[in-house]
DNA sequence: CGGCTCGTTGAAGAAAATCAACTCGAGTGG
DNA sequence: CCACTCGAGTTGATTTTCTTCAACGAGCCG
C-alpha cells in the first residue's frame, strides 16, 4: 500500500495509521518529497552534521570512509528500502553515494527521535533496526578478520542474493556495483577480485553475465564456501539447484 | 558516589535520583549484586537468549566470535564502567569471556529497555552509547580493511593510552591482555603481533616492560603511525612528552 | 628447581598486492 | 554505420607482506 495514488489519499491514510498506533518506521519518511539522486552523486558527508536520516526508496546507496592516501572503505551498502544514519548521534561516520541512480526520502533526525520516543510502536522497530546493523557490522569484521579472498566474495554474493528484492537464490544476480566498490567493501583489489570471480567461473559456481550479473548456478555452493561455521552442507546441490 | 556505603542508603539514594529524572544507565546497574568472574571465564555465549545486559565494573571483558576450524574474532574490548550487549535484541551475538578477573553486575533487557523507554533523560545517553559503539565498529572496519600489522598495532595503543583510566598519554601502559587476544582483535598472528611490537621497540617509540607493560616513549609517533587521515603531527613528540 | 605456558625470533612458504599489458564494451563523432 | 576512444575489467609476472612452521628463551607456578 502506499505506493501509488495520490498524495492526498497517501497522507490521510498515513495519519490514520498513526492514530491506530501501527505505524511504521518507513511512514515516517512517507511525508517526505521523493528525491531523486544519479549514480556517484553523494547524499551525505563524513564529518558533516547528521540532521537527516534517508531511506533509500530506489536504487544502491554505498556508505564509506576514506583514509589517508586515497585509501577508500566501504562499511556497507543500502538497499531500497532500507534506512541510512539510524544510528548516528552527533556527525554523519561516513559518506553517503549513489552506487546507481537511486530515489530517497529524508527526514530530520530531530522529528524522527521525537516519533520513536512518542510511540511504543516504533521503538521496538528502531531497536531491531539497530540491532540488526551492528549484527551486520560483526558479521563484517569476521569477514574482514579472518577470511579469504574466496570466502569474502562469496559471503557477499550470498548476502546479495539473500536479499528479498533478489529475483531468487538460483538464476541470474544482479551486482549493480563495480569491482571497485566489491574490493573496497571487501577489503580486496579489484585485480584479486576479478581472479576470484574467475576461479568460481571457471569451477562452474557462477557464470558472468556482463559486468553486472552474474548467473548463480549452485548457490549451495557459495554458501557452503563462506566460511561461516554454520554454513549448510551442500551435498544437495544438484536437487536443490534444479529451478 | 554509590561505591560504598550500605546497601539500603544506595537504594534510597537511587530512587532519589530517579524521583529527580537525574539517572544515568550506570545507576541502572547499581541495584543488582556485584558478581565476581575469574580471568578467562564466559559471561554469556553467543546464540543464547541476550536476557541481560551487563555492566563491567572493574577488569577487562573480550566480546568473540568464532568460526569453524578454530578461528576467532575479537570483536571488542570492554573496560571498567562500559555496558555489554546494549545493542541486542534477540541473541547474543558474541561470547563475552573476563580478560583479566573482573566483578560485573547485570540487569534483565526488559527491565533495561523499561527504564530507557520510560526517561527522557536515559534515552540520549542510550543512544549515545549504540552511537558509540557502532563508532568503534566502524574504526575496526577500516582498521581490518586497509591497515598493516603496523598502523593496526598502533592503532590498538592509541586506543588503550587514550582511555581514561589510563594512568597517561607518555608512560607505562598496562596491556591486560595477552599476544594472542591482541591478534585476534587486530586481525593478525601472535607472531606478527611480536615481530611489530619489536620493531617499534627497535625504534625506541615503546619499551616493553614485562608481558603486560609497555612504556610508552613518545605517544604522538604512535598516533601518527595509526593511519588515519586525521592523525595529528608528531613534531612536537620532544616537548609534548618531556614529562 | 623443573616444568609449563607464553612470548620471541628465524626461515620458508603462501596469499594477495602491485605493476603492467591487454581485452572488452559502451559511447562518440565522423 | 563504423572506426575511435576511453574507462572498466581481465590476466600475467613479480614483489611484498604476512602466515606458517619450527626452535628457542623468559617468566611464572607448583
Amino acid at each position: 500500500m502506499l505506493m501509488q495514488g495520490n498524495k492526498a489519499f497517501e497522507i490521510a491514510d498515513l495519519a490514520n495509521e498513526a492514530l491506530s498506533s501501527r505505524q511504521s518506521l518507513s511512514s515516517l519518511f512517507q511525508l517526505s518529497m521523493l528525491e531523486t539522486v544519479p549514480a556517484g552523486r553523494a547524499i551525505c558527508w563524513e564529518g558533516d552534521a547528521a540532521s537527516h536520516l534517508f531511506q533509500v526508496v530506489e536504487g544502491v546507496v554505498r556508505l564509506q570512509r576514506i583514509i589517508g592516501q586515497g585509501r577508500r572503505v566501504i562499511t556497507a551498502f543500502h538497499y531500497s528500502g532500507d534506512v541510512v544514519g539510524a544510528f548516528l548521534h552527533g556527525d554523519f561516520l561516513f559518506t553517503a553515494e549513489a552506487v546507481t541512480d537511486c530515489k530517497i526520502r529524508r527526514i530530520s533526525r530531530k522529528a524522527f527521535l521525537a516519533e520513536v520516543a512518542g510511540s511504543d510502536a516504533l521503538r521496538p522497530e528502531y531497536i531491531g533496526l539497530l540491532c540488526k546493523e551492528t549484527a551486520a557490522a560483526h558479521d563484517q569484521m569476521v569477514l574482514l578478520s579472518k577470511k579469504n579472498a574466496e570466502e569474502r566474495l562469496c559471503s557477499f554474493l550470498v548476502e546479495l542474493g539473500l536479499r528479498s528484492d533478489a529475483p531468487g537464490k538460483a538464476g541470474l544476480l544482479k551486482v549493480p556495483m563495480n569491482r571497485q566498490d566489491i574490493g573496497d567493501y571487501l577489503g580486496m583489489t579489484i585485480e584479486t577480485v576479478s581472479r576470484t570471480i574467475s576461479k568460481l567461473a571457471a569451477r562452474k559456481i557462477i557464470v558472468p553475465e556482463g559486468r553486472h550479473n552474474l548467473r548463480i548456478v549452485c548457490f549451495s555452493s557459495l554458501a557452503q564456501l563462506c566460511g561461516n561455521a554454520d554454513a549448510f552442507p551442500a551435498e544437495n546441490c544438484h536437487s536443490v539447484e534444479i529451478q
